[in-house]
DNA sequence: TTCGTCCTGGTA
DNA sequence: TACCAGGACGAA
């Protein structure tokens, strides 16, 4: 569920309130979400204190000693939320970090995807090592995705999902980028020219930052770090919008079923040929 | 590269 | 009641 955006909004969210923060309890209400256990996960967590909270891809990720770090993935339906008082009922609550404050920082996932894990930094180094750039940073250029472009053959859209490829993209904003630039979902990866490279980089910078600046997109599951919706669902061209007028010239929108998953195009201003 | 799978609930 | 869902991994 949450992309990019979601998970740069959650963290901007909480980075001011858990820094320096203890944590001096866990509850663990779904074991299926802390694969290392809770006897192991309390020993590593309890005592420490939160130094930094930053985001990769679309990993969550907090520094609590020199060598350790407690990251945290949403998958489809993943919530954190700060809540001063534990009075506000929350559904699907998996895991509860109680704060030195008295604050708890509440995992929440209705389908169980997303989970937490302890690691050193060497260990997250090599997980890190898998994932492609951040397509926010100045290290994507358009040479850069056009050489990540050119190494694949297969339908763009689901290269553009793949996280080895480029980090942090999802269904939404993969879609969006796509109409963006005017490409078919279903274009072969290293058969787009140059021009067509260019626009697909400024797309997907454009739709990452409009996403940020919405703070994210809720359709049902997605909460920002103070449990509240984001926005961007009011500025989707595509996503979620089949059988609507395309905002450009006013064919209706299409869906398909790419890679076991739905991609949302205008079939007028997406051609398939080049 | 594609498919199935992990889960649960909302919606048509 | 069937279908759909924003992610990611491993197997074929």
């Amino acid at each position: 569920m949450p992309e990019l955006p979601e998970v740069e909004t959650i963290v901007n969210d909480l980075r001011p309130y858990l820094m320096g923060r203890y944590v001096v309890d866990v509850s663990l209400l779904d074991a299926k979400i802390l694969p290392l256990g809770l006897d192991a996960f309390r020993s590593l967590v309890l005592g420490r204190s939160i130094s930094t909270l930053k985001r990769r891809a679309k990993y969550i990720i907090a520094n609590i000693a020199d060598d350790l770090l407690l990251v945290v993935h949403l998958g489809m339906t993943g919530r954190l939320i700060l809540r001063a008082n534990s009075n506000k009922e929350e559904r699907f609550v998996r895991l509860v970090l109680h704060l030195d404050n008295g604050w708890h920082l509440i995992y929440a996932d209705q389908r169980k995807f997303g989970h937490l894990e302890v690691m050193t930094s060497a260990e997250w180094a090599r997980r890190d090592e898998r994932i492609g750039p951040e397509p926010l940073s100045d290290a994507f250029t358009v040479n850069v995705l056009a050489g990540l472009l050119q190494a694949h053959k297969g339908a763009i859209k689901p290269i553009l999902l793949n996280q080895r490829v480029i980090a942090g993209i999802g269904n939404i904003y993969a879609d969006e980028s796509l109409y963006e630039a005017r490409l078919h979902p279903e274009r072969p990866s290293n058969s787009l020219n140059l021009e067509e490279v260019r626009r697909l980089h400024s797309a997907i910078s454009a739709t990452l930052a409009r996403g940020i600046n919405n703070r994210g997109t809720t359709f049902s599951d997605y909460r920002d770090g103070q449990g509240r919706p984001g926005a961007n669902q009011n500025s989707l061209a595509v996503y979620r919008q089949e059988g609507k007028p395309c905002l450009m010239c006013g064919a209706s929108i299409k869906r398909l079923r790419l890679a076991g998953r739905s991609s949302h195009y205008c079939p007028v201003c997406q051609e398939s040929e080049t």
